[in-house]
This record gives C-alpha cells, sequence and structure tokens, in this order.
DNA sequence: CTACCTGCAAAAGGTTTGCATAGCC
DNA sequence: GGCTATGCAAACCTTTTGCAGGTAG
C-alpha cells in the first residue's frame, strides 16, 4: 500500500474517536484538515483499511456502516434509545468460536457480532 | 395487523425456504403465485413481519438483508466460498447473554451473530 | 516512469415513500 | 364505511465506479 496522505488522517480520525463513525462523518471530520476531500477517497480507504484487517466494518441493519478502529476480537452492543455503539470484550468469545467451529464443522475467519437493547446511561 | 393474501403468500415463502432468502428472491418466488405482487408489498410486509418477531432480518455488509423465518435465538455462520447462511442453534447463547447483561450492565433485546468463514461443504 | 491515488460527478443498488385504488372487517 | 394494504413509480441514501489528472517510490 503506497503512502497517501488522505489515508493516514482517515486511519487517525478513525483511532482518535472511539464512537464507530461512520464514512460520512469521518469524511465531515477529515475535511476539517483536508478541505477538497472527496467522499469516494474516503470510501476507498476505509475499504482498504478493513481489506488490511487495519480497522473493522460494523454493519448495522437499515443504517450507514460504521467504522472501528479496534481490530481485537470483541462484540458490539448498539442501544436502541441513544445510538451509541459500544465495544465489549469478552475472554469467552474464544471458547465460543472453538465451539461453533467444532459443532458446525466450519472454519471461522471472522466474528461479527452485534447485540441490541438499552445501555446502562439509558436504562436509568 | 389485517389479513392479506400478499402477507401470508411472503409468510409461507420464508417459512418454505431455509436458505434465508433476499427480499428480491422472495418477490420473485411469490410473484410465480401472484404475478401482480410489487415489490414495495415485499419490502413493506418483511419489515411488519420483523416488526411482529415473526421472522428475523440478517444483514450482511454489502449485501442485501436476508430474512429468516426461524426466530429461536441462533446466529448465523455465512460460507464466504458458496454464499449460504447456515443456523446454528447452541446453547451457551443464553449464557453469554447473561454474561454480557452483567458485565456490560445493559439490558439485552435482541442477538445478531454473524460468523463468516469456510463451511464444511467447502472446506474440502 | 509507472503504478497507485485523488477529486469529481455520475451511476448503481437496495430500500423507502407518496399517491390513488383495492380489499379486509 | 373506515382503515389498512396494494401497485406503481419516483425518490432516497449509501456506496461504487469511470475518468482525467496528481503523487509516491
Amino acid at each position: 500500500m503506497k503512502y497517501s496522505k488522505q489515508r493516514e488522517l482517515i486511519l487517525n480520525c478513525i483511532k482518535e474517536n472511539p464512537r464507530h463513525l461512520t464514512a460520512d462523518s469521518i469524511y465531515e471530520i477529515v475535511k476539517k484538515d483536508n478541505p477538497n476531500l472527496s467522499l469516494g477517497t474516503v470510501y476507498r480507504n476505509l475499504a482498504q483499511l478493513v481489506e488490511h484487517d487495519m480497522i473493522l466494518k460494523i454493519s448495522i441493519s437499515g443504517e450507514p456502516d460504521r467504522y472501528d478502529g479496534n481490530v481485537d476480537d470483541h462484540l458490539h452492543f448498539l442501544c436502541l434509545d441513544c445510538g451509541k455503539v459500544q465495544d465489549l470484550f469478552l475472554d469467552e468469545l474464544t471458547a465460543i468460536r472453538s465451539l461453533v467451529e467444532q459443532r458446525g464443522d466450519v472454519k471461522i475467519e471472522s466474528f461479527d457480532i452485534l447485540l441490541k437493547g438499552t445501555c446502562s446511561e439509558c436504562k436509568k
């Protein structure tokens, strides 16, 4: 992958924002530092970063995709009230992974786990 | 929900097809019995059936959504080779659910788990 | 110099919606 | 009869793509 200023800015933006931004939000943010950035470039770079396992793509039904700078195995929790996505790390995921591989006789490449409900903030 | 012929046909189509069809495939199939069905009607009914917990919507990044007639807690495995989605039932999901609820201090409404990899057929 | 990257704008693809009509209860 | 569902087509929104020019190595 050849260096590009745009890609660096996009990656930084994702790493600095733990909020699981959409392509469009990233575009808006990075554009402040690089005014003639184009949305197409954002999408192209996001695709490459995902391809190279440098970020994760989170796909939520009926909403634009979001991107996550943390590529370690973890799951996502979407709050149906406030719309925030939070990361959850569970050691048990490894166990589940091998359990599924045995039980289903499959080879798992990736885990996309999205839980939906109400977050601690909104439960109050 | 008022009865409609279209909705009945759509629901039957999903229940009869264990293949996790897309809205468009459902449209094509049901149209054989009901030639002047429209795609919009299919989408509207799918949304209602999901709303009433009669079917499940499976969202796969970069692909059209699919629909599942089985609403019991289970996970999905997408084969990256052949594209088939298979259901996997794991008792351990219940444990995971309460684990997450405790650990993350959240209330879970729904579970969307999509594993990707190679299925037993394609592993050969 | 060459291959990859960018900006722009147009196109694609899936899904939603407005409107007038038809069908259930 | 009233309210919901339908068909049709246009609109929507996110994402992708073609092209001509720019930039890293």
